[in-house]
RNA sequence: GCGCCCGUAGCUCAGCUGGAUAGAGUGCUGCCCUCCGAAGGCAGAGGUCACAGGUUCGAAUCCUGUCGGGCGCGCCA
């Protein structure tokens, strides 16, 4: 992979090294100011604040050194000392020539947790930026050689399921897992199906929010199943299964997979031990009837309350299964880094969970964080709503993007003369760009507001613009493989070929960016700007109507490399590129 | 009450480990299809970076305060 100001940084830091000064003065950026150079590097300015010496001196010191250089085309300095850079096209071209490997396997293993899809509720599109996000950044971090374990850590062992076991002995319905005489085997067909349980649960929620007497059986019921009661375990265990197969559909349509579908409850054995080994340690005290850790820290700014691990009914919190997760975890995968890719209102839980992994040393070697983000909100500015104001379902959102993308197709008179079944396949490739690139192209932390009809246009900055670019790009490759010219390695010629190289060989730079940041958005800017950088050269040259067939070939070698840049940064967003639309 | 995040062009958003003229998309105005998909390209108008102080050679970016908005604060997840 290439990381030209990663490379350039190293070149910059050695001369900032050879002048005695610290080597991460060296860092070089793409250039604010492209009218002046390529690339820049303010470090003189911050070497000169430290040593307080003049930074044109320490400038002129530096930019001598890289004179000598010969990939430097031009070397100079600028206002209180900026050092400004171009590379010579013959050193463009040489690093274009070369095959773009992807990176190598880097040895650290990061798991992946994402938060939030409860069982027996449906999807809805609060589980929409986990998904996204989350997979984008398993996507990224595997092609920057990360061993990536993700784990879509179902919501599945926690008062809900004790509120819909309570609700379903109420109503009756499946009397034999109620029957403590009863001693098996439970039938293997599930009593309710996935339309059950989402009628089921929010009456069950609501009678326990309305009646104390309901929010009490429910809690006790949540203790008989943590504590292995068979029949609530029997039907528990239909609740995970047929939610599963309900979320496995979802997931299959967005095209977003799991190494692993484990919960809350897997963990369920490991909590007794942990809470031993807590106790016998003095970690874990009696506070108020419950079991707690204390996480409180001198200096902290606010009151921090205690993580508790065991409520005074002896039910269980997710924070339980967070700490019990994260001892699995390092026992099965040992994982260097393990992020968490939850809604950033539970930043609070996910900083009491931390404390308490570093009080109790279970966290390894592993860094534990936190990856954020905001709330997808309607054109009202709040949380997206059905028209009717109920809870959109995920399911229903990818089917409105897709009759939206359908529209849309009609509307260009598209797709007219393809199959229904291609017609239907697209309108769906476009649908899931739509939404993913709406979703991944705003800055993960912020809330934002969700405008079908915008993020569907195939104009702008949006999803489906940016499969047309590529689909452009392949129809072009086609046509000149069906008129038989060679691709050939790229060459600049013109100021459009060189921005569309320079673009081409920062990809790892991008790449990194973007994991450092766990930063989508990064990865979204340089799509775009390639689909923009690539336009521009299209409108400036010939390439099939090119007559000079060693030009021609260079082009069409071009159109190549960024058509392979841009299925690649798509692909990292989950966005697929259909062969025609 | 305490704490966290946010306030950038008409609208939707980038930029925030301080650096040169604050960017993109959209919308608006004008120009460009007898060449490969104009879903495009080129040019233009549009901003006291909420406000007031401070640090600095230099602040949208760091610090303090004010105003406005979102969110969180022990037995839900």
């Amino acid at each position: 992979m290439t990381s030209l100001a990663a490379d350039l940084s190293r070149a910059v830091e050695d001369a900032f090294a050879a002048e005695g000064l610290d080597r991460r003065f060296g860092q070089v950026q793409v250039s604010d100011r492209p009218d002046l150079a390529q690339f820049q590097c303010n470090g003189a300015l911050a070497a000169a604040k430290e040593a307080k010496a003049n930074p044109r001196v320490i400038a002129e010191k530096i930019a001598a050194r890289l004179k000598s250089d010969p990939q430097f085309a031009k070397v100079g300095i600028a206002g209180p000392g900026f050092i400004n850079l171009d590379l010579t096209d013959t050193a463009l071209n040489a690093r274009i020539a070369a095959p773009d490997a992807s990176s190598k396997p880097n040895g650290k293993t990061l798991l992946l947790d994402f938060g939030g899809i409860n069982v027996a509720k449906p999807m809805h599109v609060g589980h929409l930026r986990s998904s996204v996000i989350g997979d984008c950044l398993q996507r990224l971090f595997r092609a920057n050689g990360w061993h990536v374990v993700s784990d879509i850590h179902l919501g599945d062992w926690g008062l809900q399921m004790g509120q819909l076991i309570s609700e379903i002995g109420i109503r009756g319905i499946a009397p034999i897992y109620f029957d403590a005489a009863f001693k098996g085997p439970y039938p293997e067909q599930s009593p309710v199906t996935m339309e059950d349980l989402e009628e089921i649960y929010p009456a069950a929620s609501a009678a326990c929010k309305a009646d104390p007497a309901r929010l009490d059986a429910a809690r006790r019921a949540t203790v008989e199943l943590q504590d292995g009661r068979p029949g609530y375990r029997a039907l528990w265990r239909h609740f995970v299964t047929v939610s599963e197969a309900g979320a496995k559909r979802e997931f299959e349509a967005l095209d977003v997979h799991f190494d692993l579908w484990k919960g809350e409850a897997s963990v369920h054995d490991r909590i007794a031990p942990m809470i031993a080994d807590f106790k016998v340690r003095g970690l874990a005290k009696m506070d108020e009837g419950a079991l707690v850790i204390e996480v409180a820290q001198d200096g902290d700014k606010k009151p921090m309350p205690p993580l508790l691990l065991v409520k005074s009914d002896g039910g269980l919190l997710y924070g339980t299964t967070d700490m019990a997760t994260i001892i699995e975890r390092v026992e099965e995968q040992n994982p260097d880094l393990v992020l968490y890719v939850v809604d950033h209102r539970q930043h609070g839980h996910f900083e009491q969970v931390f404390r308490a992994a570093a009080k109790t040393g279970i966290a390894g070697k592993a860094h534990l964080e936190h990856v954020g983000y905001g709330t997808m909100n309607g054109a009202d500015g709040k949380p997206f709503k059905t028209r009717a104001g109920g809870v959109m379902k995920l399911y229903d959102l990818i089917a409105m993007a897709e009759v939206e993308a359908k529209s849309r197709l009609a509307e260009q008179g598209l797709g007219n003369d393809y199959s229904p079944e291609e017609r239907e396949t697209i309108a769906k490739q476009i649908a899931i760009a739509t939404i993913k690139f709406a979703d991944l192209s705003n800055h993960r932390t912020t809330d934002y507001i969700f405008d079908l009809e915008r993020f569907s246009k195939f104009e702008g900055k949006t999803g489906p613009y940016l499969q047309y670019a590529a689909v452009r790009i392949k129809s072009i490759l086609r046509k000149a493989r069906e008129e038989g010219h060679e691709a050939a390695i790229p060459a600049i010629y013109s100021p459009e070929e060189r921005d569309l190289v320079l673009q081409l060989l920062s990809l790892g730079d991008v790449l990194q960016a973007a994991e450092e940041k766990r930063a989508p958005n990064i990865l979204c800017d340089y799509a775009f700007t390639l689909a923009q950088n690539f336009s521009r050269f299209y409108a400036a040259h010939h390439i099939l109507s090119e007559t000079d067939a060693r030009l021609r070939g260079q082009r069409l070698g071009l159109c190549a490399r960024v058509l392979e840049v841009m299925t690649r940064t798509l692909g990292l967003l989950g966005i697929a590129v259909p062969e025609r639309m």
